[in-house]
DNA sequence: TTCATTCTGTACCAATCAGTACAAAATTTG
DNA sequence: CAAATTTTGTACTGATTGGTACAGAATGAA
């Protein structure tokens, strides 16, 4: 195997991009702030992503929902309360003193961005906010089971609450409520599980 | 007061452009596409926005909203029973056959859009939506005066709740549920008020 | 050390962007 | 009618957009 070898390592370049995706949003992302994030050349990137920006903003959003989800996915499996880990996470959205206060959920915003404009990519990004949707669902399954949470409602119904309540506070939040009120509404929500 | 009179009304052209921005967002509406839409040409709009494309999205922001909160407030003050109102009015988010069904809503669209982006119209997109908080704990304190509805929670939180409802399902509707579970899972929500 | 292969950086491209300049058109006033 | 005023349509601007062409750099194999 010949050849100039890479000065970059693909996952590690999405990544950057991401960032900066999720900050800016795909349109208002220009492709040389892309690059100069990257740190590689157009020559480099042109060749190794040949669907140009598109590309590169839907592998953002892949590796993104991949991280995130697994991260998660994992995070649920060492806890001893799955429920009470759930809450944490989304106790974590009413920090204002957080890193991405402003910039909300990367799919969330894509999805707005997308929606109306491209029905594939509205679709992919539709899959992944199942995914976490799903993760919901389950951990709400399993604490029914194990009588950690009592309700009447089905696991199915109170994850895609989970779900809207994830999507809302990332735009509410946005607002710049308090913190205390923010915190306030979402463990009013999370009250209505469980 | 002589001059060649003008051929547009100057909010009749607001409401054509403020259609575009829905659809397409800030950054994707071309100039082009708005003039189309408003019917005008360069001339007459640069010199009646001198704010250009800016003046003309803040200024369709503000005037889809005054429409939006004062035809609610029409007619949550027309209605019988406003908080029975306030339902049918969520409800119809569940409407898949409804035209504005991909768009969205487009103060909460605008909010994703600029939050990081310019914090002057982030915050005048926030104060639109708290005006409509402000319609929800109105209906919600009236009713809970009136023993419509029972609930040991400030109307102050049922009303953000419900702002944060409406921004949620904006979002989520657009992942293309079906329906009956969207309707079901708004209604789950405003059970949780009274 | 030469060759084939692979990657990189730069110069360039047409298209589009929001916005400006300005002459002509359409009106009221005198 | 002519003059003053206001609006309109068009031609044009420089900047920026995402993307391409291609020469040359850096490697491994022969």
């Amino acid at each position: 195997m010949a050849g100039r070898p890479k000065i970059f390592d693909e996952q590690e370049v999405i990544s950057k991009a991401a960032q900066v995706f999720w900050e800016k949003g795909y349109e208002a992302a220009s492709a040389e702030e892309l690059l100069k994030a990257m740190g590689i050349g157009k020559g480099s990137f042109y060749l190794f992503f040949k669907g140009g920006k598109k590309e590169l903003y839907e592998k953002s959003l892949q590796q993104f929902a991949s991280n995130l989800l697994s991260r998660l996915r994992k995070e649920i499996a060492e806890s001893q309360n799955p429920f009470e880990y759930l809450k944490t996470f989304f106790l974590e959205l009413s920090d204002g003193a957080n890193v991405h206060k402003a910039k909300g959920c990367f799919m969330g915003n894509a999805l707005v961005e997308m929606a109306a404009k491209d029905e594939y990519t509205r679709k992919m990004i539709a899959k992944l906010l199942f995914e976490l949707e799903e993760i919901f669902v389950d951990v709400i399954q399993t604490s029914k089971d194990k009588n950690v949470i009592k309700t009447d409602k089905s696991a199915e119904l109170l994850g895609s609450h989970l779900l809207n309540l994830w999507n809302g506070i990332n735009i509410t939040k946005r607002m710049n409520m308090n913190d205390a009120s923010l915190a306030a509404l979402i463990k009013f929500n999370l009250d209505m599980v469980g």
